[in-house]
This record gives C-alpha cells, structure tokens and sequence, in this order.
DNA sequence: ATTGTTCATCGCAAATATACGATGAATAAA
DNA sequence: TTTATTCATCGTATATTTGCGATGAACAAT
C-alpha cells in the first residue's frame, strides 16, 4: 500500500493522453481526416459526409477545437474549419515519440 | 439511442479511434510506458507506479488488453504485463499514417 | 487446513461523453 | 422588413467511463 502521490500523472502523459482522446471517436477522426484531405472546409461539408445530425458534428468539431486539433474561421454567414498545424505537429511529435519507445520486439 | 449505424463509418476510421481511445487517458499512458521501458512487468508494480487503487489500474490493463496494445500472461501468483508487439505496430503504422496525411503547411 | 499474496471482478456512485431536437445569433438576399 | 441559410448552444435522455471498497479465485507456503 504505498505512498501515491495524488495528481501525479506526467505533464507529458496529461497532453499526449487529451490528444489521443480527441481522437478516440471515429466521427473525430473522420473529420480530421476530410479537413486535412481537403487542406479546410465549412462546416456543412462536414455535416453531409457524416451519419449524425448537425448539432452532433458541430459538437465533435468543438470538441477537436479544445483539444487545439483544428481552427475555425469564421466566413459568414459560414465557419470554415481546417487543421491547426501548430498543434498538428506536436501531437504527431509526441505519438511518434511515444510509439518509438519501444518493446525490444520491434 | 447513442449508436447510429456503425456501418456508417469506414473500418479504418473505427480501428484508428479504437486505439486512440485506449490511449486517452494519463494512466493508460503511463502504463504503456513502463511496460515499454522494461519490457514486461507485473501487475503490482504498476500499481505502485500510480496514484489508483489497485481495482482501478486493473480496469485500465483490462482495457488496454481489449484494445489489443498489451497481453497478460498468468505466473502464478503474479501476472506479468506486455506490450503486443504486433498491435503495437500496428497502431503505430496506422496512426503515422494518419498523422502523414497532412495540412500542407508541415 | 490455514494463512498470505496477487490479481480480477462485482456493485455502486459520480462524472463524462454521445446524440438529437429546438432554439438563438449572425448574416445575406429578397 | 421579412425570409432563408449557416452554425452554435441549450436542454434532455441515455450510455459509457472512471474510481473505489469489498469480495472472490487461484496459488504458495506453512
């Protein structure tokens, strides 16, 4: 029973983890894969490639702007969405980083 | 009501978040960690390693066995945890391969 | 047989996530 | 002004996740 230092999850651990997150929805990923296929896109595209209501995808989508994932600029009366790259990079910095430790196997 | 057609969604896509998902949470990632920087290891020690009850972190290794990223292997009394080798390829192939899809400005 | 160790599972509570219809805000066009 | 379009947010229902204590199963050592 020993000592457990309560909150003590890694910095790194905490950002890989809200990154890996945001992608663990395949509505998510198959957003983010339309916005980087076609570099941005309005919302509306997004909705049509999609099997969910509108409210529903403009949730994903609010949810993949918290994570940093992705920008929206607005182009009324539209919202043009595209992948932040910044933030892009870093999450796949630190996924590749985190693949790459390795079990000896690979 | 929560699920519409699975179906709806490519098989990729699914098996992407299915990964991802395991991964979005700073416990399982800590996880991973340490089996990947010592290869293997037992039950306990992880729980030492980390600020849960021990039912909790073996909630977290159960799914993360679901996910396919780890395999239990029963030593009796203890249980020794490792990375699978050929999942944990495979995420990493098919999230390298996400990632490469790219915003233009990388 | 009894005890101790290691780990999984059960049962429960609280927090989060998912989904949708309805509504609101902002803008363009008539 | 009125109408239509686009998107966000609210309210609500349901499902899933997270966490823990308690208990159980399997085994080793006494």
């Amino acid at each position: 029973m020993a000592h457990k230092e309560i909150g003590a999850y890694h910095e790194d651990d905490i950002r890989l983890a809200r990154f890996a997150k945001a992608l663990g929805h395949p509505a998510r990923i198959a957003i983010l894969r339309q916005l980087a296929n076609m570099n941005c896109c309005f919302c509306g595209d997004i909705v049509e490639e999609l099997p969910l209501a509108q409210a529903t995808v403009s949730q994903h989508l609010k949810e993949l702007k918290v994570s940093g994932l992705i920008q929206g600029n607005i182009e009324p009366p539209k919202v043009r969405y595209c992948i932040d790259p910044e933030n892009w990079k870093k999450a796949k910095e630190m996924m590749s980083a985190f693949f790459n430790l390795n079990p000896s196997a690979l």
